[in-house]
DNA sequence: AGCGTAAAGGTTGAGGTCAT
DNA sequence: ATGACCTCAACCTTTACGCT
């Protein structure tokens, strides 16, 4: 039977635990369990042994991890997450998270969470390359329990959810399907034939009769949370009273609109075309966020390409795929398909954007991001530095290796070599910069970044002045805002940040991130904060991995920067 | 009957030992 | 040198108590 873990059967608290790990944890690279249960204590969403916080963390822990309460119950938790997409496996470990675009979504529909979570549950199938389950289903579980459900007469229980569609081989296989609906059918009237049914399942596959029906836990949750199916206890079928499931008018329209669908599977795409591939897997997580209520306008140019090459595929004019990727491809590919943003901003900001417009047609939260299809531009500028980065990109093919050589070679630079050097590195991104030479004083910015609307000026602190950033620093890139503002030297909007670019972070963070709050609080300012190797990271990212950041979020940036990988 | 979660298994694989 | 075998910690899964 197919094993569902089952950390908790509350749907809304599952998903309020999702957007308080996302909030707390989306700044690091990667967490583990010990993060999660962390989170889970610190907000009381969780207890242990009769505790709350910290206490239940320490009554918790234990030398045998596996035996430590909130651990496992972390790991649980981290299952379904994986399962429904939101967050992946990293390379090193199975254990060891980060956050998708999926997820990213998820946190981003909070005014109305329950179209998106079902069309997750939709999406779940196996196998996956997310969450590895014994035995060897090739099986859309919710689908076919929808399925199944219809076939016995709108209604279903527990036990046949077991012996039924959670036990179904292959659900593709018309012949093995219609196979267990006649069994099904067959045992109806008479409960001990159903149990003998149960038992001999749970003989085969040496599960503890307990342990199949804690596998129900968190389908059943889900069927009724989602609207799909309504509890009902009827005693018109097995001569005794038992708790069904009435399938509703709203899970009736769901099928019917499924059958309107095509089911696409990773197993479908392996001998495919690879550039028909990549459009299969962009539409399927574009059309999934589509029937979620997403509004898909910034991303519909783009998609019409995708559309050309899947029809030509699945050989119909309209498409409509059954396909959620993030929830079956393997991660690395889809990180490399769906950069997540390269800049991600601090907390604070975060907040805000995730407390969006509260109509029901809400944007993604971060739209700009849809844009990015793979690669960034290639477009080539003609600084030292782009050819110093490609040089030793050649000979390393390690982009950290480049970055380390140059903040050991630039360590001791001085004004006149490291303005033009900032300059270059903002040109690399895209950015018309322009470095203001030393000692002219009449502009008081040492750089500015000149755009028809968006115009930024850029405080640099050389390491010969400065290595680690100073509160001074960003007094100054406030009084270049202000400047800017009453002078208008270059168009630009209020809501622009002022960059602070220095060869270190501030030795003080807390202090920095204080006085760019006050100032935010205060003026209504941004003042956003780059190291060197932030940028250099950037930079190279965008030369040799084709990777791209999002220009809202430069131009908005407020607080100190954080370049994250996807 | 259903839920949270305590508590208890089992499995795996790295690194070692030993006999061939 | 090779491979069978061993050990242990880390990892992963299952079971079911005790409450409402």
């Amino acid at each position: 039977m197919l094993r569902f873990p089952n950390p908790g059967s509350d749907v809304d608290s599952f998903i309020r635990i999702f957007y308080k790990l996302h909030e707390e944890l989306n700044q690091q690279q990667a967490f583990d369990l010990d993060d999660m249960s962390r989170v889970l204590v610190k907000s009381n969403l969780a207890t242990s042994s009769g505790y709350m916080g910290q206490e239940a963390l320490d009554r918790s822990t234990r030398d045998d991890r596996s035996r430590d309460p909130l651990y496992n119950q972390s790991k649980m938790y981290s299952e379904l997450f994986k399962i429904l997409g939101w967050i992946h496996p990293t390379s090193n470990s199975a254990l060891n998270f980060t956050f998708t675009l999926m997820g990213d979504h998820a946190v981003a529909a909070k005014q109305n969470p329950k179209s998106f979570f079902k069309q997750c549950l939709l999406g779940i199938v196996y196998p996956n390359a997310i969450l590895k389950v014994t035995g060897n289903y090739a099986l859309r579980p919710f689908v076919t329990i929808l399925r199944t459900a219809q076939a016995l007469g709108d209604t279903i229980c527990r036990d046949e959810l077991i012996v039924g569609p959670l036990c179904l081989q292959d659900d593709r296989d018309i012949g093995q399907f219609n196979k267990m609906i006649e069994r099904l059918l067959s045992v109806r009237t008479s409960f001990s034939e159903l149990q003998r049914w149960k038992a001999e399942i749970s003989h085969n596959r040496q599960i503890q009769p307990n342990t199949l029906e804690n596998y129900t836990r968190f389908p059943i949750a889900v069927l009724k949370w989602s609207g799909w199916f309504r509890d009902q206890r009827r005693s018109d079928i097995y001569g005794r009273s038992i708790p069904f499931l009435n399938l509703t008018d709203e899970g009736e329209s769901l099928l019917k609109a499924i059958s309107h669908q095509i089911d696409v599977r990773a197993s479908d795409l392996t001998n495919v075309h690879p550039e028909t591939r990549v459009a299969l897997i962009r539409l399927g997580f574009y059309r999934t966020l589509e029937r979620a209520n997403f509004d898909l306008s910034p991303v519909k140019s783009g998609l019409w390409k995708d559309e050309q090459l899947a029809n030509a595929y699945i050989k119909s004019e309209s498409v409509n795929l059954l396909f959620s990727p993030f929830q079956e491809i393997e991660p690395r590919e889809m990180a490399e398909l769906f950069p997540r943003e390269v800049i991600s901003e601090t907390s604070t900001s975060l907040n805000r954007i995730h407390t969006v417009s509260a109509n029901i047609r809400y944007k993604p939260q971060r739209a700009n991001v849809l844009m990015t299809f793979g690669s960034g531009n290639v477009h080539t500028t003609q600084t030292p530095i782009e050819s110093e980065i490609r040089a030793i990109y050649q000979e390393t093919s390690n982009q950290n290796e480049v970055i380390e050589r140059l903040v050991g070679k630039y360590k001791t630079s001085n004004q006149n070599e490291f303005y033009p050097l900032i300059a270059d590195l903002f040109k690399i991104l895209g950015y018309d910069c322009q470095y203001s030479r030393a000692g002219v004083n009449y502009e008081r910015w040492d750089a500015v970044i000149v755009d028809e609307h968006y115009s930024i000026p850029i405080e640099i602190k050389s390491p010969g002045e400065e290595l680690f950033l100073s509160v001074k620093a960003i007094r100054q890139a406030l009084e270049n805002k202000i400047v800017f503002l009453s002078r208008q030297p270059y168009r630009t909007e209020q809501d622009v940040t002022s960059l602070v670019v220095g060869f270190y972070f501030p030795n003080d963070r807390s202090e920095v991130q204080t006085l760019i709050d006050d100032f935010y609080t205060a003026y209504n300012l941004s003042i956003g904060v780059i190291d060197f190797r932030s940028l250099l990271y950037m930079a190279t990212a965008q030369l040799v991995l084709m990777k791209t950041h999002r220009k809202s979020d430069l131009v908005r940036l407020r607080g100190i920067i954080n370049v994250s990988d996807s």
